[in-house]
DNA sequence: CAACATCTGTCTGTTAGTCAACACTTGAGT
DNA sequence: ACTCAAGTGTTGACTAACAGACAGATGTTG
């Protein structure tokens, strides 16, 4: 929930959340989500039902913060494949999304309309925020506003991705990351004043 | 310490000591006991140091109970290979302690003699309650106390598995266990007053 | 329909774990 | 000899997690 990224938090704390995380990554390989109950969730994880409500308000905010440090992990792992160069910063988002993405459609019958909307929400949010701090932290003069650039190429980077997992014959991940960049990097640089790159 | 075996005993409690159990565990494949703190098993065990002396004294009761526990679960392992006629309820541990000191000679040098004595101890002192346990559940009317004749077969177990394990060229456990329990019967049944035995 | 079971969300008092102190011991170093 | 660093064992205030209860919602089943 609140602090979620963290630093020095009480170590029951973040004891407590990875084990309910954990349970549920477990359960979610049994059966569907919507199968789960909250009783399930803590039982799995060796916790009382009532500490369950101290951290999240409902499994669908479990399920969400699952997703996002899921996703982030993914992320990490991509990061250290590229160099750091700001014009190809956004490579492994794209790469972790089409893997993210590749990793659901095996472990998960497609017929969660649900459960598949609401990661849907949950990942677009989180590459949108990754985009959101780039752009912070190379700050370029622009006549559009850097949030509604970077809402606009999360769903586009998604959309992309999601378009790549369900083809017959898919590419490369690698590759299609070539391509997908190539269509969100205008995105990224529309409205840009000053030219100032590398 | 108290309400080792236990039953319905908080799950924090039994969670923190797993915890440390654990955390001492996989220290002790990395170096001697000695060279490991009680920070070192606490950090591992991602648990305050504080909480280490709610559980346990010093780190020796801590290792007393981690190869109280590991032998323990050794032993269920091999006691479903038995039948539970009463003649040879005892095959099993002894299979037990050549598991255990195999597995204990592999695993460390032996050149930690304070550890291997503690350890001995632990395992004939548990050896020792087993048998003991058994012959309240089967009492047979004798000249000799059950309490010496446990302790006295606890050791000759332990003693001929530990020539077992240092013969350069061992036989199998199984076979070895046959020898070592016709060795082991006749401390078992001596002083037995009235015949009646399966 | 009623009876029933199951899950939810919330609340209470109690207990375990955390944290930051503390004084003490030990050993290495210069 | 003296410091300095590091480990030990203890304390008390704070807080997270526990057990067990509760009413209400949901969804069976006869």
């Amino acid at each position: 929930m609140l602090q979620t990224d963290c630093q020095r938090l009480d170590p029951r704390i973040r004891r407590t959340r990875h084990l309910l995380q954990d349970a549920l990554k477990r359960l979610l390989e049994q059966r569907d989500f919507d199968k789960i109950t909250i009783q399930d969730i803590t039982e799995a994880a060796t916790l009382n039902r009532a500490t369950f409500y101290a951290h999240y308000p409902d499994k669908f905010a479990l399920l969400e913060e699952l997703i996002r440090v899921s996703f982030l992990q993914l992320l990490e792992c991509r990061k250290v494949r590229f160099d750091g160069s700001c014009a190809t910063a956004f490579h492994p988002v794209i790469l972790a999304v089409c893997d993210y993405l590749a990793e659901l459609q095996k472990s998960h019958s497609a017929r969660q309309h649900q459960f598949e909307a609401f990661v849907e929400g949950t990942v677009i949010d989180q590459i949108r925020v990754i985009l959101l701090e780039g752009s912070q932290k190379h700050p370029v003069e622009r006549t559009i506003s850097p949030e509604l650039i970077a809402a606009t190429a999360s769903w586009a980077i998604y959309g992309a991705a999601k378009q790549w997992v369900n083809l017959p014959d898919r590419i490369p991940a690698e590759d299609f990351v070539a391509t997908a960049a190539a269509m969100v990097h205008p995105i990224l640089m529309s409205g840009v004043v000053s030219p100032v790159h590398s």
